[in-house]
DNA sequence: TCGGCAACGTTAGCGTCACCAACGATTGCG
DNA sequence: CGCAATCGTTGGTGACGCTAACGTTGCCGA
């Protein structure tokens, strides 16, 4: 379902220790973990992120929906269909703007958010699992200031 | 050439400080980096690991390499063959057991080495460039431990 | 000694993720 | 009013790691 994690256990020394291989490792776990345990009930993280989006933000239209979830205009499509399948949200069109579709959050759509947002947490629980309470904090704090500064 | 990371500037709460979101966004421009990196020299990651792997611990089989560089055996063809093109290494029939070729590090290939672990030291310094030293021995660290976790 | 199994290299193809290009339909600005 | 921009959609790309299949070659036990 989810492409196994590269299972490369001891690599050359040149390799073994740069920051940038010790990231993408991680992360490859870290991807398959979140990937397979929302698969295992069905969902994908982009409906995750749509989902959330819409219990934050209310209803949107499909396009400012992917800008808010960072999800490509092209891959809204496919998600879009999939959650409209399962309930999860509406698609109807916006009668102010012909152009657009206007998403909607149904209750089931609540509800599947509350129950993927909860196997979402339990799995962070794994991911850091070798980690005292404090270290996640001082992890999670240098990925942020990482992730803020090569934003731009 | 890469395809960049996703854009995402200010996603959802829900998932903004997910630890495994985290750790995916920030080994994503890590990986862009790397790859650009690598990519205006002609070089791609796998020729890193190869290179490296021969260095290290001198000539073998083709499929010896590709665990020990943890690259499939599959994707070992192409890349054998892209090194080798370009003169890095040399690819011979093992007279002993004519299953095998023999990759072989040649002079050029040394070099190309030093070029390529020089550029991605270079690398690594603009992934931590907000971090200070101490910070960026706490970060290798807990990754690495969370990455002895998860290998099982 | 030889029959079958295992390893090697190779080709082909899949699935995910994020992307781009192009298109018709619609809207809104100048 | 016409032209540019936006919206949703389709189809395709490329990197990465994978599986499946296949012919060749080596090895080992009966």
């Amino acid at each position: 379902m989810e492409p196994s994690p590269p299972v490369a256990g001891d690599l050359p020394e040149l390799v073994r220790d740069l920051p940038s291989w010790l990231l993408t490792q991680t992360a490859a776990y870290a991807h398959r973990l979140v990937g397979d345990g929302l698969a295992e009930i069905g969902a994908r993280r982009y409906h995750y992120r749509v989902l959330a989006a819409l219990a934050e933000d209310g209803p949107m239209s499909q396009a400012d929906l992917g800008r808010r979830a960072g999800i490509h205009l092209s891959d809204m499509v496919a998600t879009v269909n999939e959650l409209a399948e399962q309930g999860h949200v509406e698609r109807t069109p916006d009668p102010k703007d012909r152009r657009r579709n206007v998403i909607t959050l149904t209750g089931p759509g609540q509800h599947q958010l509350q129950i993927l947002a909860h196997r979402v947490a339990r799995i962070q629980d794994d991911l850091l699992a070798p980690l005292a309470p404090a270290e996640r904090e001082v992890l999670t704090d240098l990925l942020r200031r990482l992730l803020a500064y090569h934003r731009d």
